[in-house]
DNA sequence: ACGACGCTTTGCCCTGGGGCAAAGGAAAGG
DNA sequence: CCTTTCCTTTGCCCCAGGGCAAAGCGTCGT
């Protein structure tokens, strides 16, 4: 597998410029995440009904999705790039509950308002749609509604994942666990090897896992010295599998 | 609001003994937690078409509910006591990822085995149904389906809640976070005051918001002396509101 | 090609909380 | 009623990781 080559840098707060381009969806048929999405629930005649109320959106770097406590008209599937979900602690301190990656569903909140924000961590491209149409949608479509539970239960999932990993466990073995869980993710999309992409910054990383960006850092160099891993520019290569994962059961 | 009288105490181990008593489900109509559960969702006659399908079961403190792994052919709405839903680490240790109050749904994976494990933390019980009668009612009932991808948003956001409790924060922000969570969520059921039911041990607690039992108990002896609440059996009385919050925002 | 900016790496010091263990206390069982 | 067992509290020591800051480095824009 080979690093995506066209991702921008990234940098830390959110800017508070919106989408940066609206078009039609052109083909859903032929959209290579639509696989790994909620839309793989749709047959033809659905998919160009659903095409009909969809729009393309691109955020650029920084660029906010969605805030926390606004309303949440509009839902998401990202097509390429990487969404940063996150909170904004009271003490600053801001929390990141989870990454989108292609094929991942995102906006609908259980109230009327995010109870998240989101923001592009790099060049993002993702489907958007009108909650109220998407919702009108999904209603008449029993097998997507039932799709899209299954992709709550599925982010459920992740977040209990991600739960056992930011408690009280060692840097290394959190380190581990996040690059083999991301490994994981890219393999549902693109069949990924040892190479694992890491579009976000270290910032983001140590924010996910609950660690000092210097934290983070000095235990990537680590384990890069131990041969466990080597870094690369946006992501790392796995050296050694066994060892990574007896890390990441520490 | 009152303590809950009739609740037992709590140990550390599963036992691997199972379901205690299994009777038909008496009357919907009247159950008291209904308003708080996913059948809500439920008209006169889908209640009693639901009722067909669902036993009760009572399970004893330290009864294992089911387990991580196992094929999640049952599902569960609590009716009293308290789950504990957790993971148990390669590494030995215990993370709770969320605690089963009344009223919750537990037991949909999305895959068809349980990603984590559930007992009772106490004297427990819960309406069970198995997996594919619940499947197929829920399927000819949209509004209830409708409302269990609610349920399980709602199970999202706790768990991303969660996520920004569990990272690296001090010990008395953890402790004062989980209490005002606690308070929020029985105020759902029973609208609690300043009185907040805690049937879990200080151990649970430690291995839900990542601190050591040690710690756990420490932190609510200082909160306990700094006059923002009073430790009373099996829960805590809130005394000084903007104090906990306070706390509870570093 | 160069400079500026932002991210990453690394060093140094310090503190919050973990580990361990003993004492205290409450509940269950005989 | 007494014993046993488990849970909670508390003390003591130590270390992993945080805070801060400087240096290194890659990237982007001019």
């Amino acid at each position: 597998m080979s690093m995506p080559t066209s991702i921008e840098t990234l940098s830390r707060s959110p800017t508070a410029n919106r989408v940066r381009g609206l078009k039609l969806l052109a083909n859903c048929s032929r959209c290579s995440i639509r696989p790994a999405s909620v839309c793989s629930a749709l047959d033809a005649g659905a998919l160009s009904e659903f095409e009909a109320i969809g729009r393309e959106a691109s955020f650029a770097p920084r660029m906010i999705v969605f805030m926390e406590g606004e309303r949440a008209d509009a839902v998401y599937t990202v097509t390429s790039g990487l969404v940063r979900l996150f909170r904004l602690l009271p003490n600053g301190q801001r929390q990141i509950v989870g990454f989108g990656l292609p094929g991942d569903f995102l906006g609908l909140p259980r109230g009327e308002r995010h109870v998240y924000s989101a923001d592009a961590a790099v060049g993002t491209t993702a489907c958007r749609f009108h909650r109220q149409d998407f919702i009108m949608f999904a209603e008449n479509h029993t097998r997507f509604l039932r799709r899209l539970h299954d992709a709550a239960v599925k982010a459920l999932d992740l977040a209990q994942e991600q739960m056992t990993q930011l408690g009280p466990r060692r840097a290394d073995a959190k380190i581990a666990s996040f690059i083999l869980s991301m490994r994981a993710r890219w393999m549902e999309i693109n069949g990924a090897g040892e190479s694992v992409p890491l579009p976000m910054s270290r910032q983001d990383i140590g924010d996910y896992v609950g660690l000092n960006i210097a934290t983070v850092s000095r235990t990537f160099t680590r384990l890069d010295r131990q041969g466990v891993i080597r870094i690369v520019p946006k992501g790392v290569r796995i050296l050694n599998f066994p060892a990574l994962r007896q890390l990441a059961e520490q």
